[in-house]
RNA sequence: GGCGAGGUAGCUCAGCCGGUUAGAGCGCAGGCUUCAUAAGCCUGAAGUCGCGGGUUCGAGUCCCGCCCUCGCUACCA
């Protein structure tokens, strides 16, 4: 039987993330896994910290820490916002602290050694030893030899644009120290892409079908690939196996070649928890399996050549990726989310403020899918007060409410004689009524959630008709047939909503007076007129409370970050 | 400089291989309704599809040129 593993692009343990990432990789993974899990899946969706890489050494040692407790630190701080909005993974583990990481890449690594896919080159870089370290391309100071602009960086001249050789830049110098350094030989492993690409991923790439906007992405990508570095000169990362080191000493596997295998040792550590070790080979080893990963377009060649190189590459049979939904970025109105311009939130004072899983439907609302796209504050007021309060809680509290006052708060009951009137009248004449499951399955949220509003009008529309407040007093029996329908849509909404909304879909659930997790409910899918009603006549209702709040706009200053409050 | 994305109603966006009067939501206007979170329902106004050429029987949709915006170019989606 098919079973789904989802992966969501390891966030970088240096700093905080904003809604941009999460509107591109982590909310729709979590809707799409809710929702497969209701249709009755079996899912395993996987995620975690990347901990690895210069970066973060020199970020720590400025902070004073010591390498594994910075990275705990933002990983648990990456984990909270994930919890604020309701995101949730079987795993969400750091390439560092799981304790299958080093040893599955050192197999990556063993394998595709083996099978002949590395090679070992001598090349000659620049070696501080000031700073007692090979200085990356980025950590290079030094003239350009272009255009002669002093402050060109290794990689990359600011001024001319010129994509710099740092062995030739004149007078280069550590971007750390300041310190001039020296040339000095070293010897590097590189994954040898092109052989691979012949071998095998180049025809399978071809033959897969892609979402278009990864298509456009990887078409040229095939042909220029490079070999590629996979190891470094580093102190902070799994170390080459030392069987296969031999002389070298210090390499480590580069940050890029050793994250996307925590996707795998990640599983494994899982499975060790649940006490069934082998476990993981079903999900990456079986083909049954359908591969999905989640990501924002910058790492679309990551995943659809690179990785899936790795993965062929070493011959044990892994799993290919099935499907690979990368978003386009998502930016603040004014400009990109960037948390060290500041251009982000006060995230305390913004879910004090804005209830977090309405705002979830509004990023939901306003996913990058086909291009990029805009948060906006504005806008993000307008989609809660309008589609969340006016349509779908409002309906919930019009129909409760009514209920509570004029039917004891009980289900009403459905007379025999109007069930087929009044289900011809929800479920055909009330407008059209679609599946948001079939959206989320083809990656289209934002059109899952339009039809979420959209069966929501369906039960406005029905109750204006019908007109139970007018019928209470003319025909009370009757009433009480539109209301009871009019429960079970409620009931549908809850369960459509719960991917979308798992918190406010559990209370309106309750409010229905509903036992269990609405999650556990099996999906409804479309209604049919002969099997969609199941609730029972005279079953008391929960209590009635408007689910969502309208809201307003911030005051000034209110969500900026404190340094940046007065 | 290089690479990428985009410029479609007031706003945010759909419009796949070119084909009848260009769509949605929100906002706005008018009417109806009062059960409800000043919510609901119905109707409506509103676009020279960035600019200029070209291909075509026919282009928002393909080609060329130009203008503008944004992102990446740091191991940040």
């Amino acid at each position: 039987m098919t079973r789904y593993l989802v992966t969501s692009a390891l966030p970088y343990a240096n700093g905080p993330i904003h809604f941009g990432h999460v509107a591109g990789v982590y909310l729709p993974a979590d809707v799409y896994v809710r929702t497969l899990r209701m249709l009755g899946e079996e899912v395993l969706s996987v995620c975690g910290t990347d901990e690895y890489g210069v970066a973060i050494t020199l970020k720590a040692e400025q902070a004073g820490q010591d390498y594994g407790e910075y990275v705990r630190g933002w990983h648990d701080n990456i984990q909270n916002f994930f919890a604020r909005l309701g995101v949730e993974f079987d795993i969400f583990s750091g390439t560092s602290q799981c304790a299958q990481h080093e040893e599955t890449a050192q197999d990556f690594f063993r394998q595709l050694d083996a099978n002949g896919y590395l090679e070992k080159k001598e090349t000659t870089q620049l070696y501080s030893e000031e700073d007692g370290m090979f200085l990356a391309d980025r950590y290079v100071m030094g003239t350009c030899y272009v255009c002669g602009y002093e402050s060109a960086r290794g990689d990359e001249c600011p001024h001319c644009g010129t994509w710099i050789d740092p062995l030739k830049l004149k007078n280069p110098r550590s971007a750390l120290s300041g310190a001039e350094p020296v040339h000095r030989q070293t010897r590097h492993w590189y994954l040898n892409l092109p052989k691979l690409r012949d071998d095998f991923i180049g025809g399978w790439i071809q033959n897969h079908e892609w979402k278009p906007n990864v298509s456009a992405f990887i078409q040229n990508l095939l042909e220029d690939v490079p070999s590629r570095s996979i190891t470094r000169d580093l102190k902070w990362g799994v170390p080459v196996p030392p069987e296969l080191a031999g002389d070298e000493e210090g390499k480590r596997l580069y940050v890029w070649f050793d994250a996307p295998i925590g996707y795998v040792s990640f599983t494994k550590e899982l499975m060790a928890q649940r006490g069934t070790p082998d476990e993981w080979r079903r999900w990456w080893q079986d083909e049954d399996t359908r591969l999905v990963h989640f990501l924002g377009k910058d790492n679309i060649p990551f995943h659809c050549l690179v990785f899936p190189s790795m993965l062929w590459g070493t011959q044990q049979d892994y799993v290919l990726p099935w499907q690979v939904p990368a978003n386009e970025f998502y930016n603040l109105e004014s400009g990109k989310f960037s948390t060290s311009e500041g251009r982000t939130f006060d995230l305390d004072a913004f879910f004090e403020r804005y209830d977090a899983e309405a705002v979830r439907f509004y990023i939901i609302t306003t996913l990058p899918e086909t291009s990029d796209s805009t948060f906006s504050l504005e806008q993000m007021v307008q989609t809660i007060n309008s589609s969340l309060a006016a349509n779908i809680g409002n309906l919930a509290t019009r129909v409760l409410k009514f209920i509570g006052k004029n039917f004891e708060g009980k289900v009403p009951a459905l007379a025999p004689e109007h069930a087929q009137e009044f289900d011809r009248q929800i479920l055909m004449e009330s407008g059209e009524i679609q599946d948001p499951a079939e959206s989320i399955r083809a990656f289209r949220f934002r059109e899952a959630a339009a039809i979420l509003l959209a069966n929501s009008s369906v039960g406005n529309v029905f109750m204006q008709r019908t007109e139970p407040w007018a019928m209470r007093k003319t025909d009370p029996e009757k009433a009480a047939s539109a209301l009871n329908t009019l429960c079970e849509w409620i009931g549908w909404m809850a369960r459509w909503t719960a991917p979308f909304l798992p918190g406010k879909a559990q209370a309106l659930w309750e409010q229905l007076g509903q036992p269990g997790q609405v999650a556990d409910q099996p999906w409804p899918g479309i209604p049919d007129a002969s099997t969609w009603r199941s609730l029972q006549a005279g079953a008391p209702l929960g209590t009635p409370e408007a689910l969502f709040p309208r809201v307003s706009l911030p005051e000034e200053n209110e969500l900026s970050l404190p340094q940046e409050k007065g």
